[in-house]
RNA sequence: UGGGGCAUGGUGCAACGGCAGCACACCAGCCUUUGGAGCUGUGGAUCUUGGUUCGAGUCCAGGUGCCCCAGCCA
């Protein structure tokens, strides 16, 4: 599926179009602002498909531009990460630009709102702003610096663009009103004074403006004509419009979405963060963690991720998306889309006793079911195999219907088999199972017709590879990590990593990374980057649904 | 208590004054060489109180609940 057959209706196409219609706009140019601090996750998938596909489906253009106006936590290896992220999942851009392009035009802009007398050098220390700044529920009181007078307030700035005052001396305020009930109005830091390296200008600018100073003037210069943000934003508007209004320049049109939110997760960088530096997660791209590099090295396809950003839809209400719509998402796609092996990966022995002692026969396997195309394979068979220690029960709860003495089932694409005895070991444990075989029920129907009421999966033991399993649960066991005394780190699931050893048909032994498969009835698999072909390494994407579970479940 | 925003099944999203629908989840059945997939069906929602209207989830008024804003972060 490509991005642009992803075509939602919603409030903001809405808007887009009816901007088209009346003419307040004649194109549509979207734009993509990431902040290169961090890697990128599911929820900006969201934002990203927003801004992409309103460009697209308008025959429009779509900026990727960095928004870097904070040299204290902007690095460049994020820019190149959230390019490839962006590429990986079909996002395509007319051009790459960054905030910084425009640090020399947005000086010259502010020098204008000075002239103007619509900006001011404040000498108050940030303690007094804050102060001064008033409350939710009463005005704020003027900065004693508020009626300097024009020449001073050039020669100010331009003194602290020179690197004269230390860091935190000044700023440079928008003059706005410092009653304003909206207090994003009552007179706003425009560049505040910064003597750090920036990852693109170096040492040039001893200033850097502020978000609000800096977004809207570049979405102006960019002349993008929708600008698309999340909720929390909708009170700078006001803020965004203003500056435009006061420089007289194009005016883009900001329009505001809920952010994407997901259950069983954390989403935000500062707690990503910690889970990488505290060990939580092995890195930024441990399978179990949100970031789209580590949904892609998990075995998620970027088709899954972008139908269920899809279905989730863009509205305006605070809401939780369920993480299990974005698992049916990637089951959906993989059903259709992955080869099936076999490979067990919790063994149980069974010794088939009337099979012939060394003979070895080789079974025809489906590859698809779904897309007979795919074909089919050998799979060996032989008289001692493993099959799932799960599909053996010796005492069989109500509704079991696999393997249990005196039970016959079927062994996918072989044979049936009758479980005649087991031996166990000294602490009762069943360590291998007993069976006879009907050799008139080759690939899996009986010569008489009768039928039994389970098929399971096998490998045989002679000619299985032995590889790493890793089954990977949610990272949390609250819906909601961040609530609750202990926070998000007092949740985290003990059992989200399993790390098991199992054993998968000879057809696998050269999956290479990144290969995705069925294992059949367990669920999808990926090849892990750490996988090497003396010791493959499989990571599970998403499990299969299991109605026996269910049924466990509700017998107690 | 100032300002801005949002309230529809369990979850997410539709319905633009005219039979409240879709997806996921749930439940039941059919089918099945994956207890998978597929197919069929059932149940379940308009925050509240008034008003306008032949007719209100939608319009109006009041109430309630939740989210955002007092960074020299974005």
């Amino acid at each position: 599926m490509n991005p642009e057959e992803i075509k939602p209706t919603d409030f903001i196409r809405e808007a887009v179009a009816e901007d088209l219609k009346n003419g307040r706009f004649k194109a549509v140019r979207t734009r993509l602002p990431p902040e290169p601090n961090g890697y990128l996750h599911i929820g900006h998938v969201k934002a990203f498909m927003i801004d992409y596909l309103i460009a697209k489906e308008n025959g429009g253009e779509l900026v990727l531009r960095f928004d870097d106006t904070n040299p204290t936590k902007e690095e460049t290896e994020f820019v190149e990460a959230i390019e490839e992220d962006a590429r990986w999942l079909g996002i395509e851009w007319v051009k790459v630009t960054y905030a910084s392009d425009y640090f020399d035009l947005l000086y010259a802009w502010a020098q204008k709102l000075i002239m103007a007398g619509k900006a001011y050098v404040d000498d108050q220390t940030a303690e007094q702003v804050t102060a001064n700044r008033g409350t939710l529920t009463e005005p704020g009181k003027n900065s004693p610096f508020r009626e300097r007078d024009v020449e001073e307030n050039m020669d100010l700035l331009e003194r602290m663009k020179n690197g004269e005052f230390p860091n935190g001396s000044r700023i440079l305020r928008a003059k706005i009103d410092m009653a304003h009930p909206n207090i994003n109005m009552r007179d706003p830091a425009m560049y505040r004074i910064l003597h750090e390296h920036h990852h693109r200008t170096g040492d040039k600018w001893k200033i850097y403006p502020l978000y609000d100073w800096s977004h809207g003037q570049n979405d102006s210069m960019e002349e993008i004509t929708h600008s698309l943000c999340s909720l929390e934003y909708e009170n700078h508007r006001p803020l965004y419009e203003w500056f435009l209004e006061q420089l007289g320049v194009f005016k883009p049109r900001q329009i505001e979405f809920a952010r994407l939110n997901m259950n069983y997760t954390v989403m935000s960088k500062r707690k990503l963060r910690r889970l990488v530096e505290e060990n939580h997660v092995s890195g930024w791209d441990d399978p179990r963690m949100p970031t789209l590099r580590a949904l892609r090295r998990r075995g998620f396809t970027a088709e899954a991720i972008l139908d269920f950003i899809r279905k989730v839809g863009v509205a305006k209400n605070y809401s939780i998306s369920d993480v299990s719509l974005l698992e049916a998402c990637v089951r959906d796609d993989l059903n259709k889309n992955s080869l099936r092996r076999m490979a067990v990966i919790r063994p149980l022995k069974v010794v088939i006793d009337n099979y012939p002692e060394n003979q070895t026969e080789e079974m025809d396997a489906v590859n698809n079911p779904e897309d007979v195309n795919t074909g089919t394979r050998k799979v060996p068979f032989s008289k001692v195999i493993y099959i799932e220690q799960d599909d053996f029960q010796e005492v069989p709860q109500p509704k079991y219907y696999r393997l249990f003495p005196g039970n016959e089932v079927r062994l996918r694409y072989a044979y049936f088999i009758k479980c005649t005895h087991v031996l166990k070991d000294d602490k009762g444990e069943v360590i291998e199972v007993h069976a006879t075989y009907d050799p008139e029920s080759k690939g899996g129907n009986a010569a008489d017709g009768r039928k039994v009421k389970s098929t399971i999966h096998w490998v045989s033991a002679n000619h299985a590879q032995e590889v790493e399993v890793r089954m990977y649960d949610r990272l949390f066991t609250k819906e909601n990590p961040e609530e609750g005394d202990e926070g998000f780190l007092g949740c985290i699931n003990p059992k989200s990593l399993e790390i098991l050893k199992g054993f998968v048909e000879p057809s696998l032994a050269s999956a290479k990374t990144g290969d995705r498969f069925q294992f059949e009835r367990l669920g999808y698999f990926c090849v892990d980057i750490e996988s090497k072909p003396e010791k493959l390494v499989f990571n599970l994407t998403v499990n299969l649904k299991d109605a026996w579970a269910k049924i466990e479940k509700k017998n107690g």
